[in-house]
DNA sequence: AATCCACAGGAAGCCCGGGAAC
DNA sequence: GTTCCCGGGCTTCCTGTGGATT
């Protein structure tokens, strides 16, 4: 029989015994710490199994607070005590980051909508917003029962593409014969409703629910919890639980961190052949996602924001710190012409500047210098374990040049 | 108190690619 | 084929602004 490469690691002690337990779109069965919260979404939504429309609501919280998983385990629970007693709840959960336009979001909410019997799917494009939205709500009315509306980062989407989404869904049941629909949305921004219409502020904030960060302890629980469900019993040493949930909190207590900080540390003590996982695993797992996170990010940058990147960090390899937009304007021109491509405005780099921002490669902060004019001070901030100029050039050749220049032309910078 | 710097960032509009409908 | 629509990337033009300097 001929060898295969698998052979030996698919042999391999595994410390797993479900894997996807310890992944953060795992459902499970018993949410730690979020009773409250949980009580008070099924409150409102308890409506639906009445027959009566929930009211609209806002979920606050930072990221990895628990606000999706919370919703997801209620969603879930209402559709299947419908289904037991007999009135139709259909939960439908949009991620405002993916699906982040007015267009996008009333299409996939038509197409999940979709029946057997019913002819082709909403296009991706082509259709005047006002036909897909005419189309949902024939489609809604056509199945009837309630509809929870769940807009996952819907801060995100407001501050995108506007309100207007919202307008027209928070007033959807003026439109709805034979169906009934609330709208929920989970916002990681406590301020974002001041970007909204008044009234549609006060038509979807009828009910606020505030997720505070979950703290070491409550972290400790989470883990312990999926860590039963995922990995094998005395697989993990004293103190990495423990490690592991004290790192995350310090991540203003994201459950997310946790998580994959407990799958990533067994991960890697599974591929050191080992039968336990200790806290130095857990350290080397802290590396590799703040690399693998950071990595796919610059890899998949557009070209042009690849060089303001670049810029960036050009100019800081020189020991500059807090640099101004101007500055990098300039070297990144510079860089263009190296690489001889077209520059584009200083208005598109501050633009790309934000973005990268965003992206969380960098930060960039409007500070005022007085008569030195208004700007903002730019920092990178990709870990230090990462070689950004290996990592840019490996998908960007030409970048080496600039990189190489830039040592031929120190006395400029 | 007025001035002024170096931008920030909003608004409008252009162009392009992708698609639907007629 | 033509005309319509959407969305993304971009430019142009513009108004706004915090605080050191005059």
């Amino acid at each position: 029989m001929s060898q295969n490469i698998f052979d030996g690691i698919l042999t391999q002690k595994t410390l797993f015994v479900n894997k996807e337990a310890l992944r953060h779109t795992h459902q499970p069965v018993y949410l730690p710490h979020r009773d409250t919260e949980v009580e008070d979404l099924s409150f409102n939504l308890v409506e639906a199994l009445k027959g009566h429309i929930p009211s609209n609501m806002i979920l606050y919280g930072v990221t990895g607070a628990g606000k999706t998983a919370v919703t997801r385990y209620v969603c879930d629970q209402l559709e299947r005590k419908g289904e037991q007693i007999g009135r139709i709840v259909n939960p439908v959960l949009v991620n405002c980051r993916q699906i982040d336009t007015q267009y996008r979001v009333l299409s996939h909410l038509g197409n999940t909508l979709l029946e057997e019997h019913e002819q082709a799917d909403i296009p991706f494009t082509g259709w005047p917003t006002d036909r897909v939205f005419s189309e949902l709500v024939r489609r809604m009315d056509s199945r009837g029962g309630v509809y929870v509306i769940v807009l996952d980062e819907i801060d995100h989407l407001v501050k995108k593409a506007g309100d207007d989404l919202l307008y027209n869904l928070t007033n959807l049941n003026a439109q709805l014969k034979n169906a009934r629909a609330c709208v929920i949305g989970i916002s990681n921004d406590l301020k974002f409703t001041d970007f909204l219409d008044p009234r549609v502020r006060s038509r979807l904030g009828q009910q606020d629910i505030i997720f505070n960060p979950y703290n070491s302890e409550h972290l400790q629980d989470i883990l312990r919890e999926r860590a039963s469900e995922g990995i094998a019993s005395d697989a993990i040493a004293p103190g990495v639980i423990e490690l592991c949930a004290a790192l995350a909190a310090q991540e203003h207590g994201d459950a997310r961190c946790a998580l994959d900080l407990l799958r990533v540390s067994t991960e890697v003590a599974e591929r050191e052949n080992m039968s336990l996982v200790d806290q130095s695993h857990v350290r080397i797992a802290q590396a590799q996602i703040e690399s693998d996170q950071v990595t796919p990010v610059i890899r998949t940058l557009p070209t042009q924001q690849k060089i303001v990147l670049s810029s960036i960090l050009l100019i800081e390899s020189h020991g500059l710190r807090n640099i101004q937009t101007g500055e990098v304007y300039d070297i990144y021109k510079q860089a263009c012409v190296i690489l001889q491509t077209q520059f584009l405005t200083a208005r598109r780099i501050s633009g790309i500047i934000s973005n990268l921002d965003m992206l969380g490669l960098i930060t960039a902060k409007v500070i005022s210098r007085g008569r030195g004019g208004r700007t903002k001070e730019i920092n990178s901030c990709i870990p230090n374990n990462i070689d950004s100029k290996s990592v840019i050039s490996k998908s960007e050749p030409a970048f080496v040049e600039v990189f190489e220049h830039k040592y031929r032309h120190q006395s400029r910078l």
